[in-house]
DNA sequence: TTCCAGTTGG
DNA sequence: CCAACTGGAA
């Protein structure tokens, strides 16, 4: 069904390198001193999730007490779980027992030569099959677990993520023209063997694998890149700078854009931190939009929060730093004496002071890194809210004090986040009936809980979630 | 603390 | 697709 062109190594030449290998290096375990299939199902059921030395001794006791499927079918399963007592997973235990009764059942108390008998059995998946078809009956059936995995994917050099269908398709398909050849279940377990005593998720011993030297993964000497992982591709890591500016008793929030992520949702004045800069930086630019629509400096304290923000396809670092009206008297406990860092600072870019201490390596030579706020994630469904009192270019009541002292429109560069004609002074009061996507609703919280006088009472306890 | 593992069921 | 199950290792 599917003939895509291989590439990779020649798979005949794998085969015999795989079984030659596991002819002489296999390891001495009692389910491999046996063909009996069912013997061969609970040794597969028990190692499903459970590492070789700990189902050894479940192993030989369960076998001893229930030498067949019809020894299990008609022990109560009370009995059935003492003999698991320890092992986990306890659903496979009476799946098992399901899995003997519906042996004795239908099939005689044996299990059967079939393809679909087998995966039908309770407990038994894909692979727990492949298994135990091959390894019993020497069916050229693929059996790819974790183990098998893994070495196809390096040995081939498969780049898909294997924890993903498109991955797993052709790991499997790579799987299956392998095992079509002689001793299906030698090759099934020899792969599996090589990836549980060579090819290892770390340090793989590329030194005594029979492939090395037909390894892809191997040949480009970072065996370890294999297999992919859709968590190294799968997010999209970005530092966001967010602003708590409070002046005369407001707070300023902006409406994200329509489009996108979290569209149209209020939130704190944010910023990504762009390639090559640092959080300073970042700051700066927050603080050059926001003092532009203040119409005055304002002072800006270090970060004093951090956390991570998980969405369905990236993750955001995010750190808050706070701001306030310079003439007024320093408040709450973040951050400590302001000197140094509260510098003034002009409205836009253009007037920004040239004098940004040299900060080297921007990722780096920043300041030490803020008290972490529990991490979170946010889909993006959230209620419908107020629009804040006063919220620009909504009609309505005029822009609350301070007015811009000069034109937004000039510091649209600073953030390409949203515009700064967006940017609105709401009173705390007010600030909880916005609607607001939860990663601002927790940051919220965590300036609450530091006493700087966020929303009352907003809990900090979302839980941890990914979408 | 985070990651990982097969199968099932939502 | 993803949570739940459960325990071990990095």
């Amino acid at each position: 069904m599917n003939d895509a062109p291989m590439r990779g190594p020649d798979l005949e030449a794998v085969r015999s390198r795989l079984i030659h290998w596991y002819d002489r290096h296999r390891r001495d375990l009692p389910w491999r001193r046996t063909r009996d299939p069912y013997a061969v199902l609970v040794s597969e059921v028990m190692l499903q999730q459970t590492r070789v030395e700990t189902v050894l001794p479940y192993y030989v006791r369960f076998l001893q007490r229930f030498p067949s499927a019809s020894h299990l079918a008609a022990a109560s399963e009370d009995e059935v779980l003492r003999l698991w007592q320890g092992l986990g997973y306890y659903r496979r235990a009476r799946q098992l027992h399901q899995a003997a009764r519906v042996l004795v059942e239908r099939y005689g108390g044996q299990v059967p030569p079939d393809p679909e008998a087998v995966r039908a059995l309770p407990g038994v998946g894909d692979y727990t099959a492949g298994a135990v078809l091959s390894i019993a009956f020497d069916l050229p059936v693929p059996a790819v677990d974790g183990n098998a995995q893994r070495v196809l994917a390096r040995v081939f050099g498969v780049d898909e993520p294997a924890d993903q269908a498109a991955g797993r398709r052709r790991l499997h398909d790579l799987a299956r023209r392998l095992v079509d050849g002689p001793r299906p279940g030698a090759l099934n377990q020899a792969v599996m063997e090589l990836g549980a005593t060579v090819c290892r998720p770390r340090r793989p011993g590329c030194g005594d694998c029979p492939l090395a030297e037909l390894c892809v993964a191997a040949r480009t000497g970072d065996p370890e890149a294999w297999p992919v992982r859709r968590r190294s591709g799968r997010w999209v890591e970005e530092d966001v700078a967010i602003a708590w500016c409070r002046v005369d008793g407001r707070v300023a929030v902006v409406r994200r854009p329509q489009e996108g992520l979290l569209a149209g949702l209020w939130a704190l004045p944010y910023t990504r931190r762009r390639d090559g800069e640092g959080w300073l930086e970042a700051r700066d630019r927050l603080a050059a939009a926001l003092e532009a629509a203040v119409g005055r400096p304002l002072r800006w304290r270090r970060a004093t929060l951090q956390g991570r923000w998980d969405f369905s396809h990236r993750r955001w670092h995010w750190r808050l730093f706070l701001a306030d009206d310079a003439g007024e008297r320093p408040e709450g406990p973040a951050g400590g004496p302001a000197g140094g860092r509260g510098r003034l600072q002009g409205g836009c870019g253009a007037s920004r002071p040239a004098g940004r201490p040299a900060t080297g390596d921007p990722s780096t030579a920043d300041e030490p890194a803020p008290p972490r706020v529990p991490t979170g994630s946010d889909g993006a469904a959230v209620a419908e809210g107020l629009a804040p009192w006063g919220s620009a270019g909504e009609g309505g009541e005029p822009s609350p004090s301070p007015a811009p002292a000069r034109p937004l429109r000039a510091c649209a560069a600073a953030t390409a986040e949203w515009a700064a004609e967006t940017i609105t002074w709401v009173r705390l009061a007010d600030l909880e009936r916005l609607a607001m996507a939860s990663l601002d609703r927790r940051v919220l919280a965590a300036v609450a809980g530091r006493g700087e006088g966020g929303p009352r009472g907003a809990g900090a306890g979302a839980a941890e979630r990914r979408d």
